[in-house]
DNA sequence: GCGCATCATGAAAGTGATTTTCACTAACAT
DNA sequence: ATGTTAGTGAAAATCACTTTCATGATGCGC
């Protein structure tokens, strides 16, 4: 699984014409190796621990060359930060927020995915990608 | 249309203890009578050209006003900026936006709402709201 | 009407999360 | 090894709000 996504990345920096650093060695090793959803500075926080020297900057970049290289994806669960999710090869999910804890929880529905796909072809629509958030209590939440 | 949701803010307006002032007639008016989806720049803009003398922090915080008596619904589409869309009574539509060009295009679909519902009971959460966008593109742009 | 306790407004300053700049360094093709 | 091009990190700049504060309206009780 790490080792798909990161031939991926190499592949999509080489494709680019774009350099295999050290950095973007480290910062994809840990942003495979932490939770989902991740915001830049928590990453950046996390990798500070052992790598002081690289910087915000740096980890904010290479997000997003991971999200341009598609093992990851941009999301805005509406609390101000832009977060990371990992995306497998052909996979996709939908969320659960629960907005007394901040819990995120995937889900996938092949049915609403392809009502969603017969919305967009009734309205002439070519869709590329789709955002679907369930925001509410979580079971523990809603005491 | 614009009659009842003129009520519906001023009747918040007085249970909240607020005060109806000239600002916020001369904002809600313009937001009523403007397109769906605007920011809180463009409605400021939109309101300079008649009333130079309104400043951007009162559109932003009636706007918000907007949204907290149930007229209005604050909205983020990824472009960066928050867009207010009018809502009346008891409905509720989600969108298509296209990438090419911009465009919001509304629509309702039952069976997706209900799945969503199931969705959410199979995990134990309380949906207070959800999100749904398709993003593509329009027919237009699909050239 | 008048007084006045509150709430509202507008200009300007403050915030927080990016996003960009710039001087310097590292990759890598030749 | 060298030159060219891309990458890095610290700091500054942006952007879209959000709050502050001095001043101005409102509107209930006389
Ligand atoms: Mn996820
Ligand atoms: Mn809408
Ligand atoms: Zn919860
Ligand atoms: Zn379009």
């Amino acid at each position: 699984m790490k080792r798909v996504k990161k031939k991926i990345f190499h592949d999509y920096i080489a494709r680019q014409g774009l350099k295999s650093t050290r950095q973007r060695d480290i910062i994809l090793e840990a942003f495979l190796s932490s939770d989902r959803h991740l915001s830049i500075e928590e990453l950046y926080l996390k990798l500070r621990v052992k790598h002081p020297n690289i910087g915000y900057a740096t980890v904010y970049r290479t997000l997003k060359l991971f999200a341009e290289s598609g093992i990851a994806r941009e999301m805005q669960f509406g609390d101000g930060q832009t977060r990371y999710d990992h995306v497998g090869e052909g996979e996709h999910h939908d969320h659960l927020v629960c907005t007394g804890c901040g819990a995120i929880i995937e889900f996938e529905n092949e049915t609403i995915e392809t009502l969603q796909n017969e919305v967009a072809a009734a309205h002439g629509f070519l869709i590329k990608t789709h955002k679907l958030e369930l925001y509410g209590l979580c079971a523990r939440c809603r005491g």
